[in-house]
DNA sequence: GTTGACTCTATACTAAATATAGACTTTACA
DNA sequence: TGTAAAGTCTATATTTAGTATAGAGTCAAC
């Protein structure tokens, strides 16, 4: 298949795939006599699988040693559970970064409820602190 | 004050400043003969406005307006009041994202907690699905 | 007069795509 | 068979909010 199936199959736009493809996430593929990328099932088993792992937020590099860790399947999995585990960890944190936010921001917009002249606003007058 | 003392005193970086000057979004200052940049206590509040709304993570975009509005004392202050509560929606939502991703990850940890090979773990399985 | 600290501009880089230009290939249809 | 439309190619620019660097110029102290 061409890549506009793959792109339809997968649910990755087109561009995004050569951008894979370029960052040595996605493996180079045959091409047609046109020069046109020709893929098979198994470009998109390995694309859904990077899928799957943006979703989870996992960033191109980390996706990678998941990669590189899937083609030695006799050594330890402790990288991919520890990743997975840190990966958790982060997101816990940023989540009590953007709650606390949350709470300035509440604080912030009931300083204001009304609408008033801007001289007078007292969002704008806690920012000035 | 040349540039390095705004720096210090505002806790942004000699570059973070010289950006937003660029971005216009920090009002271009005088200069010395030596073509050096040559701030005021206007300046420093003006920084530390900008950076609070940093903190808040409003857009460069966003504080812009923010400014824009500030200068017409005698105009409503409702943009302001609505820029502040759909930042708040938009953090809100985010946070929701958050805690599904982190259920997610904490599923996938969960399907392989001890030191496996790499064929056998579970979390590489929930990632081929 | 020279060393060192400070500042200047311009440029490249980060992350993960997305968008575009301009050229080439393939397919469909008259 | 000719052509128009659709698909694909590469290369480059853009996005965000800075950070980092090179190479040059300025200033203060000794």
């Amino acid at each position: 298949m061409k890549i506009g199936e793959l792109s339809k199959k997968s649910g990755c736009s087109i561009q995004t795939i050569r951008f894979y493809e370029k960052q040595d996430l996605f493996e180079a593929c045959n091409r047609s006599e046109g020069n046109y990328r020709i893929y098979d099932a198994s470009s998109l088993r390995a694309l859904r699988f990077i899928k799957q792992c943006r979703s989870l937020d996992l960033t191109i590099i980390e996706i990678k040693q998941l990669l590189d860790t899937k083609n030695n399947p006799d050594k330890s999995c402790s990288s991919v559970n520890n990743l997975i585990h840190q990966h958790m960890v982060d997101v816990t944190h940023r989540i009590a970064e953007l709650e606390e936010l949350k709470l300035t921001l509440s604080e912030m917009a009931s300083a204001c409820t009304d609408d008033r002249k801007v001289k007078e606003c007292g969002v704008l007058q806690l920012l000035e602190k």
